[in-house]
Order: structure tokens, then sequence, then C-alpha cells
RNA sequence: GGGUUCGUAGCUCAGCUGGGAUGAGCGCAUGCUUGACGUGCAUGAGGUCUGCGGUUCGAUCCCGCACGGACCCACCA
């Protein structure tokens, strides 16, 4: 590797190259080592249809920091990578290019259907894996798995049969969402519930009357959303309280159009407030319909085929699609003279998340999970903190969850996914549930036995995921030294779908909680706050942000300044000042190894040197400070506080600062000693800058870091840092301070005096304290460097001071600037007026409280004592200061 | 309907458990061919911390109400 850099960083091509690197010394790869600490991650496997979004890379850069910060700590870690079927989006995707094609899926059949998923799988799921490697994931991908591989099918079908046979898991015909254009049901949590605009048609059928005849007069009045519904009534409910039907119970309506007679039921379901308060029952429709049917024994007619076609039991309207036969119906109840007004209606409908489609609910015999027993130690984990859920707030989510959960439909009406382990004989309808097809009925003995057709919601491998990867049902190694993993970094939207399904999966097959902690992150937005989406073509590509910034600059971006929890702002300008960040610290190490002379020995990693100045002590124990602060805010998991205190650290205080403070000990005559200092401090605060910032940036601190120490591998193997008592030098750091505040205050005053940047001046310090003058002794290089001043004297009082000259107050000291060009006296008067007005306010605040006698009895000791060194510190300043303005004020007279 | 969360500089956001907002980045203004970097350096302007009450010696921070956003859960015909 040359030790020429480019003047401009660019991530083009070292990207990959440094990748490759890492993957073939197999430094991503882990393997169990009893005795040694491990640190396991499992990823949220992505789908296989799927391309990386910016939702992904958020993702997997929180992963892949916490990964390649415990790998440095030391720990044996595995990141566990892989991806998941998605039974219904990839089924769907097939379909749509069979379609194309002008084949339909049925005509085809199971057996090419699924070779032709296969064929596709093996086409495109390496997209995925690939652009996760882009963006510089550590994953050990000698360990990639898949949902539906060998193994995991075998898991599966464990897990299926074990639950069985502990009564978890039956196979029930209850009301479950149905998807008419996926054509399968659907959990509940799939169901995504949008505002539309619809009607509410206000209808009315007639009573009864006790000899069986039609009443002509009493009709019962209400409304619905849903009027071709009507097809499958099979009651009339009104609530038992309600005055104004009172004595109804027990008599009849006719239904018309069918002219079914259908009795009216009272139900405390009824909302007497809503309405007429009077509602049609619709067991087969409506999941509450069926909750009341379920109660009064009604009868379920079920009125629609799987496409939302109508189907015999809606007599003439048989065939007809579900709206078309609205209208239809709508229309009819018109002339019968039944309808008796329409009104706008904006209500919520059920839709599937994934097509958008609306469901419908309907009666089917299904495969479900039963909750209430599973639910109860993934309750208990998270409310005895078993499981730490980041942030706290995830936690009232997750118990809105549990302590409202329902059975969970795990039968799909797919082909692609894994087939349930269940068989029917046909003989005597006995269901076989077992991890191998059964020859024989063990019932009756015959051999006409049939698989359940259909297969398992695609979450029921993912619930299975953290253990089912490293092994289960086997008992291996890996699984013993892995598992339970430790993080879980994911989204808040799958909380439901697969965090707690995990939870209680691992809990019911391995006896243990599967994490300890889980991290949930916000959403990636746009600059508006929008959700990135395909519908609104907002979304921005990680890969093309990669592509013309680099993947360090896209991860600083993802993770700086934002919590974790709370979602994020992503838009062009932010990405470039990252990029402009990996340039300065790219400029940084360039500027070092300039530096270097021929033949020079490396200093990362050597011992301290005996002597060093105060700056290099300043800089030593500032890193030295981060090092902690950095470390412990990861460990509470805030990645983002943690990498913006580096970020400010190494563009400020070790580029703005101390490589500036050092450039006259580096091109000066004579004074090697002190170079050699001061190339210690530049070599070893980067080297050890660059390893807090390798997880958060792992590309260009990886080549800064092997360029800085030819001897090092990687910096991905390094140690990293830890806080060093012998490197804390309070006193080194307070001097330093006053310094860059003594720096600042006359860049200000020659700023707003408009002095030429090339003019030099000369500076008197003054200070009464002989500590204060000493720090300005030893630091008076830094004025001519750094304040361009001509010379700079430090005395104990303003002895030979001009009157009118120029001066800046600190805290412990004046600074005189002796402009002879200083013609606007009253500008200067005005300024220090200024100044000096801002110190009353200051006095007058710090009197109140140190006066304050609540305060000095309740305030913690160290703050009161603090409030005293202000107060000290400002009356100092504002004597000076009016010192000054007197002097100021009579050399104008 | 129930719940969560947010409202700080022109914009996007920090502000760690109540004690001066020397807040950050971008943007803006002024100056800079200083031997790493103009993807840079220096200096500066800009905030009644959404409003109103309350608790407190003291509130951007705690409580209540209001207004304005975001989200989650449930779903009523």
């Amino acid at each position: 590797m040359s030790k020429e850099l480019a003047k401009a960083y660019d991530p083009k091509g070292l990207e990959d190259r440094l990748y490759e690197k890492w993957e073939k010394s197999g430094y991503f790869h882990a393997e169990p080592e009893e005795g040694r600490k491990k640190f396991t991650v499992v990823i949220p496997p992505p789908n296989v249809t799927g391309i990386l979004h910016m939702g992904h890379a958020f993702d997997e850069t929180v992963q892949d920091i916490l990964v390649r910060w415990k790998r440095m700590q030391g720990y044996n870690t595995l990141w566990q990578p892989g991806t998941d079927h998605a039974s219904i989006s990839t089924e769907v995707r097939i379909t749509n290019e069979l379609k194309e094609e002008g084949i339909d899926k049925h005509e085809l059949g199971r057996e090419k259907f699924l070779e032709r998923a296969w064929e596709w799988k093996r086409k495109y799921g390496g997209t995925i894996v690939s652009q996760l490697k882009k963006l510089g994931s550590s994953c050990d991908w000698e360990r990639e798995r898949f949902t539906m591989d060998e193994g995991c099918n075998r898991a599966v079908t464990e897990a299926f049969v074990r639950m069985y046979e502990k009564g978890y898991i039956y196979k029930g015909n209850r009301i479950i969402n149905w998807c008419p254009v996926c054509n399968t049901s659907l959990s509940d949590a799939e169901v995504l519930y949008e505002e539309q605009q619809g009607h509410l048609w206000h209808i009315k059928y007639p009573l009864i009357n006790e000899d069986g005849s039609v009443s002509s007069t009493e009709f019962l009045e209400f409304a619905t959303t849903r009027p071709e519904t009507m097809l499958g009534d099979t009651a009339v409910a009104v609530n038992p309280a309600d005055e104004r039907y009172k004595g109804l119970a027990g008599r009849k309506v006719l239904l018309p159009i069918v002219n079914r007679q259908i009795p009216v039921v009272e139900d405390e379901y009824v909302d007497m407030e809503f309405g007429t308060g009077v509602v049609k029952i619709t067991p087969a429709h409506d999941p509450n319909d069926f909750e009341v049917g379920k109660r009064h024994g009604l009868e379920e007619i079920n009125i629609l085929n799987d496409d939302a076609t109508i189907n015999e039991n809606g007599g003439k309207y048989a065939g007809m699609d579900r709206y078309e036969c609205r209208k239809a119906i709508v229309k009819e109840l018109e002339e019968l003279g039944l309808l008796v007004g329409i009104e706008d209606y904006s209500h919520n409908v059920g839709t599937h998340d994934r097509c958008h489609t609306t469901v419908e609910p309907l009666i089917k015999k299904q495969w479900f999970v039963r909750m209430d027993e599973l639910i109860k130690p993934a309750v208990k984990a998270v409310q005895e903190g078993e499981i730490r859920l980041v942030p706290d707030s995830a936690k009232k989510r997750y118990f809105n969850w549990t302590d409202n959960i329902k059975d969970w439909c795990i039968s799909r009406q797919l082909w692609w996914g894994h087939r349930i382990p269940a068989w029917t004989c046909e003989d005597c309808g006995e269901i076989i549930v077992s991890r191998t097809a059964p020859e024989v009925c063990p019932k009756c003995g015959k051999n006409h036995l049939t698989q359940d057709p259909d297969v398992l919601d695609t979450w029921f491998s993912s619930a299975l995921w953290p253990f089912e990867t490293l092994g289960w049902p086997d008992d291996t190694p890996d699984l013993r030294y892995f598992f339970p993993t430790d993080v879980l970094v994911t989204g808040w939207d799958i909380i439901f779908f697969w965090v707690i399904r995990m939870i209680f999966s691992s809990y019911e097959q391995m006896g243990t909680y599967p994490f300890h902690t889980v991290i949930f992150h916000g959403l990636v937005r746009d600059s508006q706050g929008r959700k990135m989406s395909k519908s609104l073509g907002n979304g921005i590509d990680p890969l093309e942000v990669i592509g013309q910034y680099g993947a360090d600059a896209l991860r600083l971006t993802l993770v700086t300044g934002n919590d974790m929890g709370s979602d994020m702002r992503f838009y062009r300008e932010r990405v470039e000042n990252s990029r402009n960040f990996a340039n300065k610290i790219w400029n940084a190490s360039r500027f070092i190894m300039m530096n270097r002379k021929e033949g020079e020995e490396e200093r990362f990693g050597k011992p301290v040197p005996a002597s060093l100045e105060p700056e290099d002590k300043w800089i030593l124990s500032r890193f030295n400070r981060l090092v902690k602060e950095a470390t412990e805010n990861m460990e509470r998991y805030e990645l983002g506080i943690a990498v913006q205190k580096v970020y400010d650290f190494i563009w400020e205080e070790f580029c703005d600062w101390y490589i500036e403070m050092v450039k006259p000990r580096l091109y000066g005559e004579g004074m090697e000693a002190s170079r050699d200092q001061a190339m210690y401090c530049l070599e070893n605060v980067l080297g050890g800058a660059m390893k807090l910032l390798h997880p958060y940036m792992p590309f260009i601190t990886e080549e800064i870091f092997c360029t800085l120490q030819s001897g090092e591998p990687s910096i991905m193997i390094s140690s990293w840092p830890e806080f060093r008592n012998d490197l804390d030098f309070p006193e080194e750091e307070r001097s330093i301070e006053t310094i860059k505040e003594a720096v600042r205050g006359i860049r200000g005053v020659r700023n707003s005096m408009n002095v030429a940047p090339s003019k030099r001046v000369p500076i008197v310090i003054v200070s009464p304290d002989p500590a204060v003058r000493k720090i300005f002794a030893d630091g008076k290089l830094f004025f001519e460097s750094l304040a361009g001043a001509s010379s700079s004297a430090c005395q104990e009082d303003r002895e030979g001071v001009s009157d009118s000259a120029v001066s800046v107050s600190i805290p412990g000291a004046t600074l005189f600037m002796p402009l002879e060009d200083l013609v606007d006296i009253d500008a200067e008067i005005e300024r220090l007026t200024k100044e000096l007005k801002r110190l009353d306010g200051e006095l007058i605040r710090s009197d109140k409280m140190l006066s304050n006698e609540k305060f000095l009895a309740s305030a913690k000791p160290e703050k009161v004592q603090e409030e005293k060194e202000k107060k000290a510190r400002y009356e100092q300043m504002h004597s000076q200061v009016s010192e000054q303005l007197d002097r100021l004020k009579k050399s104008r007279q």
C-alpha cells in the first residue's frame, strides 16, 4: 500500500477491494470457542424478492456497528445472515410473471409452479445479499441461511408437530380475513385499515305480523356500508335495553330479495346511540356478527366465492362481483321501496397489506395457534426485564398487543412456503400431523391420505430464526455456544409480526428467550418527513447514494445525531456533510503521513514519550475522555450520540486545533525531540480515533489505519480503545482551553476591527495570576501561529500598554493589542460597553442564585462551588473591562 | 374511541435524571491562494425553547389545559 494518499478521498474501488480482503481473511466468520465470551446477532432476514431500501440500510448499519464494535472489544462475534422466502410477496410476483406470459398458475400446477419459484430464487435471491455487502455488513456469509432450506424446513415441521401435540395448534372453522386477489387467508396483523370514502345505505326490513303475513306498516330501519351482505343475513339485532324496540325480540322480519324470515335478537353488542339502534347480522361475513351469531345460535350463510363473486347462496345474484352486486341490490331495494336513503360516509376498510385489496371476512377452515398460554412467558419476559426493549416506550406497544392477543391464523392458501405437515384420511376423515408422510391412516388403516394443500404463514418460520439458523432441532455446538443471541435490531413495523412471535416460539421450543435486548429504530423518511414509498416515488436508493458518496458516508448519515427509536429525515445535504467528514479525516491522515520522514519508525501503540508539551497532554487527555464517553454511550445503545462526539473531536479538537498548534513544531529547525512527541500524538490519536470510528465508517478507517501502521492486518480485529488513567491530564486540558479562549478572543477582535489577516500585531497579556501567566508564557507560540501576533508579552500589570489599545477580557486575563491604527475609538467604546452590559447581567444572575438560601440549602455542593467560581471570574472580567473603558474614554478627551 | 410521541436558530435536529441556550449540521453574512483539506479555514448575524395556567427559591425540562403535527392499537353497523 502506498503512503501517497490522493488529495480527495474517493471511496470508489477502495470499498470493494477492502470488503474482498475482509471476506477472504475470514474476519467475518465465527466458530464456537469454549471459554470465550460471545456476541450473537441474527439479521432480520430480508425477503428474497427484495432490493435494498433505506430502511434496510439503516437496520443493517445499526447491526454492523454493534457487531464490529463488539468484535473489537474481543467478543467472539457472530452476525448470522440469511433471507426469508416471503410466501405471499414471492408468490404474487411469480404469479404475475406467469400472467404476463399468458400462463395461469392453476393450469401450470403446483409442482411446476414451485420449480419456477426456485428457479426465480436462484436467479434473484442473491441480489439483496450482494447489496448488503456493498454497505459493508460484516455478516458471517459462510453461514448464510434461507428460511426454506433443508434445515429450516425440518425446524418448521418439528415446531409445528410439537405444538400440535401439545394442543397449541388446532384446525378450526373461524371467521378469517380473506384476500380475494391473493386467494388466501390472512392473519389479523396482515390487515391494514385504510380510510375510504363510501356510503351508508339506510334500509328497512318489514316485520312479520303475528299471523305470518308481511307487515306493510311496521319496519325495522338500519344502516349498512355493505348492502350486498344482506344476502347472508340471518338476524336483525337490537340492544336489550333499548326502549324503542321493547318486545320485538322473538318476532321476525322479512329479508327482502331472498324472502327469508329472520329473527330479531337482543344483544349488548348493539350501540343504541348509533343510527337507529338496529343492526343487521351477517355471521359469515363480519367478525362481530360472527360472535353475535354464536351467542344466538344463528345460521352462518356464506355468500362469497374465493374470488369475491357471489356464490349460489346469492340466488339470482350468483356469479356477480361483490361491488356489482352491491349496486344491483341497492337498486332492487329502491324499487321495493325499502331504501330509505343514502349518506356519504368515510370509514376504515380492511385491506391486504401486500396488495391493498379490500379483504372480506369469511368463514373458512384454517389452522390456528392458540395464544392464551404461549403469550404468558413472552409478557413476563418483558415485564420482568429479562428482555429489554430499547427505547423504553416500546413496552407499551408490546403490552398493548399481548393484552389483546387473538389466536394466530397460520395457514395460507398458497404454494410457496412450508407445506403444513398434516394429512387427512379420505376414508374416515382423521387428521394426521406427522414429521414424515404417513403410509396409512392410524385410525382406519386405509391409505387414502392427502396432505393439507396449504402452506404456513411466513412468520411461522421467521419466528424460529434465532435458533433454526444455529442448527435446531439438532443439538449442535453452534446452538449451544451462540444461542441465546444477544441483541435484536429491527423497526417498529414488525414488532408484532416477528419480535413477539420469536420470543414465545423460542421460549416454547428452547425453554429460553432468544435475546436479551431488542433495539427498535425509527423510520427513514424523506426531507419533508414523509414515508419513503414506491407510490410517492420519494424513495432514495441507498446503492445510488453509495455509488456517489460511498458506503461510509451513507452509514454515518443514517446514525448521526439521530437516536434509536425516533424517525429520521434523510436528504442529500446530510450525506454530503458525511462525505465531507470522510474527506476531512482523509486529509488529516494525509497530512500526518506526509510529515513522516523516510525510514522513520511508526509510532502507533508505542509507549507514551516521557516528556510532552501541554498541548500534547491536552489532546491525549481529550481523546482519553472521548474513549470513555463514546464507549459509555454505545453501551447504552446511543450510537448517534457516540459518533457525534467522535466526529466533533476529530474535526474540531484534533484537526482545527491540535494539528494547527503543532505545525510549527513539525517544520521548526532544531526541535527534533519536540517534533517526535508531536508526531507521536498525531499518529496515536489518529489511530485511536479511527478505531472509535471504525464501526460507523469501516472502509475509510481501515484504509487509514493500515496505511498509518503498515504491520497491522486490519483495524477490524484490532482492540477497542480503553480509558487509561495515565493519560488523564485535567490540568493541561484547562490550560489549553484558556489558550483557545484567548486565541478566539484575539481573532474576534481582529475581525471586528477589520485588521488585515496579513497584519501582525504585538500582543500584551496581562494577568495578576502567576499560574495563568505561566500558561500563556508556555503557549507563546500559539499567539503567533494561530492569532497573527508579531510578538507576545506576558506581564502582571498593564505597564507600558497604550491607553487606546484594543482589549479583550477572558476569565483570568486581559489581552491588549496596541493597534496604532485604532482610529475608531468610539466603536471600541461601544463594543466594550456592550460587553460590560453582558457581564452585568451575568453578575446579577449569579448574585441572585448565591443569595438564594433555598438554592444553597438544596443544590449539590459542587453546583454551588461552581457558581461561586463563575461569579469570581465574572467579577474580575467586569472590573478589567470597566477599567479599560474608563481609560479609553479618558484618552478620547 | 384507547394509547404513544413530538412542537428548541430560516431548514433538519441535539440538549444526559429541573439551576446560566458560549448548542450541532446545512443555509446566510464578512474575510481568507496560512506549505492536509475551498468536500477547506476564521469570524459573525439569527432563538420571548408552540400558547396559557400550575408545582418550585428556580421550569425548555415536571403536572394540567389548549393549539398544531407524527404514529400505534381497536374498529360500530
